[in-house]
DNA sequence: ATTGTCCTCAACTCATTGGTTGAATACAAC
DNA sequence: GTTGTATTCAACCAATGAGTTGAGGACAAT
């Protein structure tokens, strides 16, 4: 089981809850220590730290540290592989669905011609 | 809570996990049964068809009954909501970043120009 | 040095999840 | 109708996850 798939398993898991995509919606406008982020939120100010804390071993987000504040920043190039995952096998059925759709109208024309005669088997 | 958000909520998590994303690799070749899905995996069969039902609650997969086989065939649309979310906080982050970018490329040159004078707070 | 602020760690609860096995269902084929 | 095949359902178990509260650590300010 490679590193990169370990690593896409936490990416994918960590956008799957509302509250850590909340908090990466905030922190795409600016940097926010966990106070600013814990803010708009009805839960314990520990379990926003907990939230951030799944987001950085994900390495969707990175913590400086400013004193006391630990500033958490968005971590724009690990969003990269989850959508080239995605839009790989997107893009490979996409084809797929293009290849039968030709054949499938090569197969409609092909009706036209000879399908009549192939009929008669009844 | 909207309706999208918990849709984007199972389908990162039906992501989160390698063997449902083999899974979604296997069906981007092309549509296949359970057993067929079945086979590759260490896990028992039943293992597998819960799997399949996990992608199919998120709207990834679809089953059509063709006699007692249920073929799984991969529902490509499903996929855009995810990556339409990840790029447009990355893309938000990003833009953030070269205004940030210019910014400092600004104040250095203010550097050179003004900033010694303004030092005389002191 | 004491106090207040910002944050993490630890321990606990409760719900969810991925796995198992053992039925049960649906249909084809004989 | 019995048998075989493909699949789901139900019950259970162990591990993980999101939440809580309580304590502790690091630093600034007084």
């Amino acid at each position: 089981m490679g590193d990169s798939t370990q690593q896409l398993d936490r990416a994918f898991a960590a956008l799957a809850d509302p509250t850590r995509r909340g908090i990466v919606a905030r922190l795409s406008v600016s940097d926010a220590t966990v106070g600013e982020l814990a803010e708009p939120y009805d839960v314990s100010f520990q379990a926003i730290s907990k939230h951030v804390k799944v987001l950085e071993e994900a390495g969707l987000v990175t913590r400086s540290k400013d004193a006391q504040r630990r500033p958490v920043h968005l971590n724009r190039e690990a969003f990269d592989p989850m959508t080239e995952w995605i839009e790989r096998y997107r893009r490979e059925a996409e084809e797929r669905y293009r290849r039968l759709d030709a054949l499938l109208a090569r197969t409609a024309q092909d009706d036209g011609d000879r399908r009549p005669a192939e009929e008669q088997e009844s």
